[in-house]
DNA sequence: TGACAACATTGGAACGTTCCAATTATTAAC
DNA sequence: GTTAATAATTGGAACGTTCCAATGTTGTCA
């Protein structure tokens, strides 16, 4: 009962038909007669026969293996969970099963999972690459035809369909609703200034300022890490100019939390003396003190909305190509000093 | 260059030998020439070969597949989320891949994907499980002889490896520390009494209560949903009998939060008129105000180990159920009004 | 020169499925 | 009662690999 497979032979011998009336049986084919089908059935119970999805990929097109690859850069970070969590979701009702694997920011790893996977033969991908990626580090897998899906970060370059979040309209709603409590004078710290999300984001916070009639004023824009150690960095930097700000838009939740710290250091109150607001809403936004009005992305539908991408284009045969940014919300809690004061902003998530 | 599969056969005519040879060389054989091997390698690179795994698994014992699976109840916690990431380090070390997916507590969830995982030829599985999981649940994939890790509940009656955690230690930790700081009566609240991590924990406090002299009370235990909302219910019971309580060992975070709440909404102070200790160490215990007093139980550390339990047992290609209890410390923060008073309680992790 | 290792290489069968073309059984039509 | 059409079933080749037993190639020694 340990070592031997059942096989679909065995289960022919059993039901005294041929091994391909078997076959049509697994794969519900209309051809074959009701009495054999149930015939055949009981005999795969009793028999305890567990199909062999190896073995039928290797005869069907490899983008028949019912298998994703889902790869994300920081499985630590509640984001990502969430994100793939939601993947989980539309993947399982579709009678998928997924591979995960987590990158660390490593490119290295990532190419040697995706390789792996590879390996394994995965109809498609989804991926949130790793720091850095490049159109270059995905050109092997999208020179093979298996659609990839890369979500969060863009790749700039590559030939595959991606799934951001928007980025400028966060931030522009973040402005706008400052602008709307009386603030004049808004930073926006934080974020490494070369990558593409700090360009996007502000790139949204200067159209706002603009849309506003506020001049642009570079001295208000002060990168850091993005951490709350950069946070405090920052929050201090911007406190040193000559005409100080009296509120900041922020590069993510951390850094508005580390801007929060670095206000109180120098006897201010979050939320009171001072305005921030954040981007991501991760879950401590809610619980912190004050509580963090922040950008919301949704993560979860996030993840449902690339994993039915792929699917679609897993179906269709063929990868076009296909680009969309999801659309954001502003959650107003207390740190920008007018918790619920302005709903009128809100901007609802798609899907 | 986009349809057509590289096999071994077009390795083996570009390079001028058999396939057999390019076989070998796959597995890094010492039998094939240095030359030889040389050549194909460098040919195999040319022609952008992929190795597919599923025709050799067809070949091979399928205990040699290199895919575990890994199913947990509930990812969007990030206990779940941080076991995972420790489960997927060694699991990419040691060159194999995961199969992740998410039940959601549901046991039919659960059982359709351990099916699909089987089909797909997994050679391990680890699992955490459902609520209500038994041992009939699991009797399918534990007679087929595949190796099976249980973690964090326990399955009784099956015969499986398990890894959970030592609640009985955690508990009786809690205790020991509030006694020392002179506290004599202390209730355990929260938790569903039908479950068995219910009962390991109750046991632990009642132990510890035993042991620095104070007599049971079982007016003192007071059940409830293990949530932030049973923390609030069960509270006011406690505060509701003759002799009240000044310190509380709570299920976990969840029921501790709650027990704050309550506290406040009754006008005492968490960590100065009443005591609080938690369970779990959630990310937000660290952040929250006052920061949570808890049992921290290094979940990305138990992935680990769960990790290397199951290849080990994979490479011994049998399945001797080993358990495994995973030790776990107090962390001491303000909630329990003594912060960093009794560092001499800590009991540290292993491995 | 023949015998014997040691080393390299090889053809073919096998793994469990799907797919195709071919076959048989059943019914309908004239 | 023959033919045509439909329905149900079937054997065998194929998928890309591994493994086994067999073969070929050297080199060494008597």
């Amino acid at each position: 009962m340990k070592n031997e497979r059942v096989t679909v032979i065995d289960i022919a011998k059993a039901a005294g038909v041929s091994k391909s009336t078997v076959s049509l049986v697994l794969q519900g084919s209309p051809l074959v007669n009701d009495g054999t089908r149930a015939k055949v059935t009981a005999v795969m119970r009793e028999l305890g026969y567990v199909y062999n999805r190896g073995a039928a990929n290797l005869r069907q097109s490899s983008s028949k293996s019912k298998i994703l690859g889902v790869v994300v850069n920081d499985l630590t970070n509640g984001f990502f969970a969430e994100l793939a969590v939601g993947v989980d979701m539309v993947v399982q009702s579709a009678g998928f099963v997924q591979f995960l694997s987590n990158t660390s920011e490593s490119l290295d790893r990532q190419s040697e999972v995706i390789a792996s996977m590879r390996e394994h033969g995965i109809s498609g991908l989804i991926l949130s690459p790793a720091r850095a990626t490049t159109a270059a580090d995905l050109k092997p897998i999208v020179a093979s035809g298996i659609p990839v899906v890369v979500v969060v970060r863009n790749v700039p370059g590559a030939r595959v369909s991606s799934l951001v979040s928007d980025n400028q309209q966060g931030t522009f709603a973040s402005v706008r609703h400052l602008a709307s409590l009386g603030h004049r004078r808004i930073a926006f710290l934080g974020g490494f200034n070369d990558t593409a999300v700090f360009e996007d984001r502000l790139q949204g916070y200067r159209a706002a300022m603009a849309a506003h009639g506020m001049k642009p004023d570079d001295s208000l824009v002060v990168p850091s890490a993005p951490s709350r150690a950069g946070g405090v960095d920052a929050i201090g930097r911007a406190l040193a100019i000559d005409v100080k700000p009296t509120a900041a838009v922020c590069f993510n939740d951390a850094v508005a939390f580390g801007v929060c710290d670095g206000l109180r250091a120098k006897g201010l109150e979050p939320g009171k003396d001072f305005a921030v607001v954040g981007f991501d809403d991760v879950i401590e936004a809610k619980t912190a003190v004050p509580a963090l009005t922040t950008i919301s992305v949704d993560p979860q539908a996030m993840g449902r909305r690339a994993a039915q991408l792929l699917l679609k284009q897993i179906n269709a045969g063929k990868a076009e190509a296909e680009s969309i940014i999801s659309s954001v919300r502003l959650v107003v809690r207390s740190s920008c000093g007018a918790e619920g004061a302005d709903p009128s902003v809100k901007v609802e998530t798609g899907l």
